[in-house]
DNA sequence: CACGGTTATTGACTGTGGTCAGTGAATTGT
DNA sequence: ACAATTCACTGACCACAGTCAATAACCGTG
């Protein structure tokens, strides 16, 4: 990390310097209202050279959307691992939404479902990716809640993975072509409720 | 309808054409393939006339999503009015689905699915538009599973409503970010299923 | 018919995301 | 130390969605 070279750290530098002014921008005034001249003029350097650091203008919050993903690392210990795998669940997608709301923005989440939809690329998005954190812990609870018996026996792990996953982009998604008044936190928590409802064993 | 001006017959005329022309290249060359110089030039009008008919680009592809919708009167006709509630939903979800993806396509539905989050006038989007009669047939249906003692008690029918209405959203949105390999109908018909469970009074 | 108002139409213009051939300074090889 | 090469950086350029003042064809009214 430390044998860079003279011209690489000056290009990490740039690199830091526009990623920075990028999100203070978006922040400010919003993502499409920000254009790339502007980060650049801000910069003092031409707008070819943002294009040599970033693949596009939204790959500036993919970076910062991928960052967040390490929240995750330190909610985890936050959940009683001795709680029910549906109390588990609750509780960490409760913990995101706040985050969402709170830290993300509904500007940085609307850019990324978004571009989540016109990814023209061959691969599927890092939305949906396997990679993500968030995932790996769910699907531990998943499983959990499988070989415990709390959940139905009839469904494989996979699915019913799909369908967790599947339920926290509804209430996101749906947080995003709401003007106001949605309580994503609230929203979750209830729809979520009910899909884990269906996927209890009957009592 | 009939007491049209020549001017007023000419108007129509010239929207009618640029609206079959813009669906004919959108469906030939995939909607943001095809320029509005495009459609104007094949239809020897200028690019003004365009945004005369049309607020955007994107409202021609709208115009179709809306017409789609009546599609939905022949279906509840379809629908055995003896069945369970719960059936019901199913069905008519099934049957959207496959409307979806044989007669809209992805790219229509690509298009009105990031219109609604990118949605920067003040009102809500067709998407969730109440008028949209789909819901109403929804609404009546999980009212119906509530009266019957079908469904839960204990929940309110807007809110359960609303859960039936997000439980649709998800999946086409799953559908629209999975690159192929993503089967709408069966993804649909599992995770209905499962939060029609979570609805269902317990046996 | 004539004339004033209406409105569909035009196309040059703007703003913006993204491209790319060219440049020169840092780096590497000898 | 010098040449060859790499690559961060430049800015003119392109494509395209959307705007708007000007125009001309048409309308209703006297």
């Amino acid at each position: 990390m430390k044998n860079l070279t003279e011209r690489q750290k000056k290009a990490l530098e740039t690199r830091e310097k526009l990623l920075a002014k990028s999100l203070e921008l978006f922040g400010k005034y919003g993502f499409e209202h920000v254009s790339i001249e502007q980060i650049t003029k801000a910069c003092n350097v031409s707008k070819g050279t943002f294009y040599t650091h970033f693949p596009s203008k939204y790959d500036v919050i993919l970076e910062k959307f991928k960052e967040l993903d390490n929240f995750y690392m330190t909610v985890e210990k936050k959940i009683d691992s001795h709680l029910p795998a549906s109390k588990k669940i609750l509780k960490i997608y409760e913990e995101q939404m706040i985050y969402l709301t709170t830290v993300a923005g509904k500007d940085v989440m609307r850019t990324v479902y978004t571009a989540a939809i016109t990814n023209h690329a061959g691969q599927d998005h890092y939305l949906i990716s396997p990679q993500r954190k968030i995932f790996q812990i769910l699907n531990q609870y998943v499983e959990e809640g499988i070989q415990t018996g709390e959940f139905r026996q009839d469904i494989e792990p996979e699915e019913m993975q799909a369908v967790i996953q599947r339920c926290m982009r509804a209430n996101v998604y749906d947080w995003l072509i709401h003007n106001e008044t949605f309580d994503l936190v609230k929203e979750m928590n209830y729809f979520t409720a009910v899909v884990l409802a269906g996927l209890q064993r009957y009592p």
